[in-house]
DNA sequence: CCTCAGTTTGACAATCATTCTCATCTGAAA
DNA sequence: TTTCAGATGAGAATGATTGTCAAACTGAGG
């Protein structure tokens, strides 16, 4: 059975206040510095368990490292990052949501779950004078 | 300037006859078993140069190992994975193309890359009588 | 074919995120 | 308050990936 102990709802709380995607050291960082003193262990523990039920997101930065966001409550959607230095749009993807449940089901698979990033080089980055 | 090796030959010829995403560490283990021994650090050495130059594609698996695959030749796709047995499906998705570089353009991104990965249950393991 | 400089290689050490271990602690039900 | 299964944390362990550096190799010239 799950217990609400201090370091859980400190992890909750920590990423109830952010709006993007921290990972788990970072989170880990963050509560130290808070003087929420909660072990690395934890922190992943804590992660893994909040993914699983849904709460969080979690996917993977380009190097591997694994972050984590919570839920948008205001509704699945996905990201657009710039590939020269990080700056991050949040977008809908109404067609995509749909694509996805319809090949799925075609090859016959249910709960169908989808993955969609988009990288790009943002309007900032992009070299001057074109 | 880039030299042509034996190993830098081997690995490419490897990754020519498959057709799904292998691991470095897999890439590694097929060289040493046809007698090609490569060094490890080689292996990753050759696949980071592929992939810069754009002849490989990379993803990472849910668990943060990074997959390689020779460029589709046969066209860009997407792959519907079975979570309970890992079951692959190569899928093509028309309309998640367009998607992209129309959301990406809305945002002024350039040079749009995309990431899509399909995960379900497919119908060999979905449990029986329902 | 022979030489030479700059590359590349490979065995092994070093990183680094994440997971495991296990003794100790704690929430919450009775 | 008692009780104990679930939770914690310090540190070890794991495993992929990267760094190190002397030795081997490639390719251009001669």
């Amino acid at each position: 059975m799950q217990r609400m102990t201090k370091q859980r709802s400190a992890v909750s709380e920590a990423l109830a206040g952010l709006e993007d995607f921290r990972s788990a050291q970072q989170l880990h960082e963050l509560l130290r510095e808070h003087g929420n003193s909660v072990g690395l262990a934890t922190v992943y523990r804590t992660l893994q368990a909040l993914a699983e039920d849904g709460d969080v997101d979690v996917l993977r930065t380009p190097d591997g490292e694994a972050v984590y966001r919570r839920c948008a409550q205001d509704g699945h959607h996905h990201h657009l990052v710039c590939r020269s230095c990080g700056r991050t749009v949040e977008i809908e993807g109404p067609g995509v949501e749909a694509w996805a449940d319809q090949v799925g089901a075609a090859q016959e698979f249910t709960a169908i779950q989808h993955t969609v990033e988009l990288t790009g080089i943002c309007s900032d980055c992009r070299p001057v004078g074109r």
